[in-house]
DNA sequence: AAGTCGTGGAT
DNA sequence: TATCCAAGACT
């Protein structure tokens, strides 16, 4: 009987890849080449955001744009609408930019090197389409494979000074031949391990195929890395909004500046967000039509968002009918709800 | 290169 | 309620 060898960890990995592996709305469960396009959008989508919230707008995303050719041929503002709800709206923007981008070009680059020239494909997402689409061997380094690999080397220095490290150890995975033999399910199984046993808080080490080899689990430190640095506080700033309707139930809504903060989103019409609360003598000048009979409707909307937490009061008028003024339009509430960003419903709640 | 840029779920 | 943080990119 020879003497138990640890399996390298490509192997290790893969195996239990094959046993444990996810089934998700935006992964092929057939075993079949993945469609670069379906990679795309999914990596896009997925930047910051949960696997729980891209499950259901992922199919209703292809449904209505079902091909690269589609998506490029339609107006950005569809694109914006579609994406409502999402966050991080310079995706949508530079998801549009690129699809043009690749189909003016025919089709998709094939390795990471091309894929990162595009708009909103940075290291990582380059990494992971041509990981997984193309099975070019590299390593995807997203938040899991830093937390897994920092534990397994405890790295101590915090993020983000680490994540160069991280990143390169990370790629040398690839040595591994059996890792280098099957890129995309290798990326993939880094994500499914970091998701399901090394989790941030309470890894479950005993399940991992890695535990032989985790610095970080023999020291007993599994839990307190990656290190980072302290965020700052996010300070409370406050705005006023105006809620417009008319008698067929159309209300005002304004687009915002194509960059910056929801660039391309519609909202609300209303003040700029500062530090200070907004008095209603100095809210009513921002009206979108000045001079109506705007009345304060009870309740605070209360948002948060990466930088800073948000608190908007609510004004609403009723005209007859309703003629935009330059810069707005006009839309059913029903409509206005799904194409809003979050923070805005918060408004639309408000008023019931 | 540190700040900007959304949202929802878990704890 | 407060905090964390998720298949990051861009400036």
């Amino acid at each position: 009987m020879p003497l138990p060898v640890p399996l390298p960890p490509g192997t290790a990995l893969l195996a239990w890849y094959d046993r444990h592996r996810r089934t998700l709305p935006f992964r092929r469960s057939d075993g079949g080449r993945p469609d670069p396009y379906r990679v795309w959008l999914s990596e896009v989508m997925l930047q910051q955001t949960t696997v729980a919230a891209v499950g259901p707008r992922f199919e209703r995303f292809l449904a209505r744009f079902p091909t690269i050719e589609a998506l490029a041929a339609a107006p950005e503002a569809a694109v914006m609408e579609e994406w409502a709800g999402l966050g991080y709206y310079a995706r949508a923007r530079n998801l549009h930019a690129c699809a043009r981008a690749v189909a003016a070009m025919g089709s998709f680059p094939r390795t990471a090197e091309a894929l990162r020239a595009l708009p909103g494909i940075g290291a990582y997402t380059a990494a992971a389409v041509a990981a997984i689409a193309f099975d070019e061997p590299v390593v995807p380094a997203d938040g899991n494979v830093e937390r897994v690999v920092a534990r397994l080397l405890a790295e101590e220095t915090p993020l983000p000074a680490a994540k160069p490290r991280l990143s390169a150890a990370a790629q040398g995975f690839m040595a591994d031949e059996a890792a280098r033999a099957r890129p995309g399910d290798f990326a993939q199984a880094l994500f499914d391990l970091g998701a399901t046993i090394c989790t941030p808080k309470a890894p479950a080490c005993a399940l991992c195929p890695w535990r032989g080899e985790c610095l970080a689990q023999q020291r007993g430190i599994q839990a307190d890395l990656p290190r980072k640095v302290p965020k700052r506080a996010r300070p409370l700033r406050h705005g006023a909004h105006f809620l417009l309707t008319d008698t067929a139930g159309h209300l005002l809504l304004r687009r915002r500046p194509p960059r910056g903060l929801l660039g391309g989103m519609l909202e609300l019409p209303g003040t700029p967000w500062r530090d200070e609360a907004w008095t209603e003598a100095e809210a009513l000048p921002h009206a979108p039509i000045p001079g109506l009979a705007w009345r304060r409707l009870p309740g605070i909307a209360r948002h948060g968002f990466t930088h800073f937490e948000l608190e908007m009061r609510l004004y609403a008028a009723t005209v007859p009918h309703l003629d935009p003024p330059e810069g707005m339009e006009a839309r059913d509430r029903m409509e206005a709800a799904a194409v809003l960003p979050t923070v805005m419903r918060r408004l639309l709640a408000l008023a019931g």
